[in-house]
DNA sequence: GTTCTTATGTTCGGTAGCGTACAGACGCCA
DNA sequence: TGGCGTCTGTACGCTACCGAACATAAGAAC
């Protein structure tokens, strides 16, 4: 199942600009000094990401470092034979554009936009110079580095040992922690995709799930009830990850 | 299995302090200036590592990095219930303790030695101090994190989608770039916990390419016979690992 | 309200890899 | 040369997940 089949927008695009426009949402703007976020923001732009918008592609040049706010983008790769799989999310806790600063500019994988949302940018010349001004900016985004290396890791070893219904869990898990509402607007295919599963083994694990009452789903809707069982069901995973990113970027 | 039952050294430790003596043998020192190389060597310090020796464990502090010449590294996790997986290699391509430089200065996983031989290593703090100088090795550095996020990247998708004989492949050319010899002095119980599988598993998958004439097996030895029809059978993540290293580090 | 797209439910057979158990045999060491 | 530890070979049933095919129903569009 390629990934090109992204489906349409499932629901109205309703975060208004005003909602998303506090640089601060992210952790990472959010972690700069006062004099420092004051300088940087005339080069920052919000623009609104929606879902399946490509933020890169293999192997082309990125041309912005993307913040998100309320948006959440997913890094994954495509196979040769078209199976994907996500390397790991990246929310309002991260950034997106890693091998602007680390010299690459490219990678082999994508960045898709799974949770529609704002997002603050900055280009890459921009970017690649305020990170060699050695502030505070470019200790935080090292930092974001290892809690990103921290969660593609933890990808890999889940990857290998973990079942369908705890991968999702740690999936749903780690969204959460991304957004506001407690309700995902997203099919099963599209989470799917996300694991690199069949859409069938998402359904069998999400209708577990939500028998046990940890979460109520309907088309396109995913809804957390029950947090604390939810966690139960997921692997230590999502706990490694969390715990690991709130240390690393002072949550 | 727990991974600590690592099986005592197979053979006498052969390489000679003399032949690992190069720093140079190392990618990430070799791409040195001659003056940033010789202000740096008084401080690294050859060591010698063996087969089974852990060079930071789990949330520990690490006191060193570690630039293999000769031995080859494997970072990995110990999930909850015991298994194991490789995260990714290391060997002279790179360089063991990204997170003092990051400034996380601990990780969730460990680093084990798989193949013996030299490296060189230099304290923490100096690690710092050179990192924050902001000069070459900063640089070098910074691109060969992103050549590791690509590995550990890659070893996620694999063992989501590729088959045992596939990443076994992988594994096996990815460790061939590493070494001089073309043999490989381990076992399969020891392949198997880094691949994170049965042992069975890899008994199964070495008998099919040993049968194919890519490869040769003895009681503890791995030989490589034809690289080019080992590579047919590897999945596409080693090229794809490859090909980075090299853009990166320009090996 | 009716239609039609598409998200979700369900079934079936197939298979890769797991867990366990045990046999054989290499090669180190006495 | 013989003994023994440990590495490798093989076999069994089992389970999770896959691939494909089709049924059902939600909800958007008209």
């Amino acid at each position: 199942m390629p990934i090109s089949t992204i489906p349409p927008v499932l629901k109205p695009f309703r975060v208004t600009a005003e909602q998303a426009q506090k640089p601060s949402l992210n952790y990472l703007l959010g972690a700069l000094s006062a004099a420092e976020i004051a300088s940087l923001l005339e080069r920052l732009e919000l623009v609104p990401l929606r879902l399946g918008d490509m933020l890169y592609e293999p192997n082309t040049q990125l041309q912005h470092a993307y913040f998100p706010t309320t948006a959440i983008v997913s890094l994954h790769y495509v196979t040769a034979s078209g199976a994907s799989a996500e390397i790991s999310g990246v929310g309002n806790e991260g950034m997106v554009g890693i091998s602007l600063f680390t010299g690459g500019n490219t990678t082999p994988s994508s960045a898709m936009v799974h949770t529609s949302g704002y997002a603050y940018r900055l280009a890459r010349a921009q970017l690649k110079s305020e990170f060699n001004r050695n502030g505070q900016l470019q200790q935080i985004l090292l930092r974001y580095t290892q809690a990103l290396i921290t969660q593609v890791s933890q990808t890999a070893a889940c990857n290998r040992h973990h079942s369908v219904e705890q991968q999702l869990s740690r999936w749903l898990l780690l969204t959460l922690d991304r957004i506001t509402s407690g309700e995902f607007v997203l099919t099963q295919e599209l989470v799917a995709n996300m694991l690199g599963v069949r859409r069938e083994s998402v359904t069998a694990a999400a209708a577990s799930l939500q028998g046990i009452g940890c979460i109520s789903y309907r088309r396109g809707h995913i809804s957390v009830i029950n947090r604390k069982d939810l966690e139960k069901c997921a692997c230590e995973c999502y706990a490694v990850v969390r715990k690991e990113t709130q240390r690393l970027l002072g949550g």
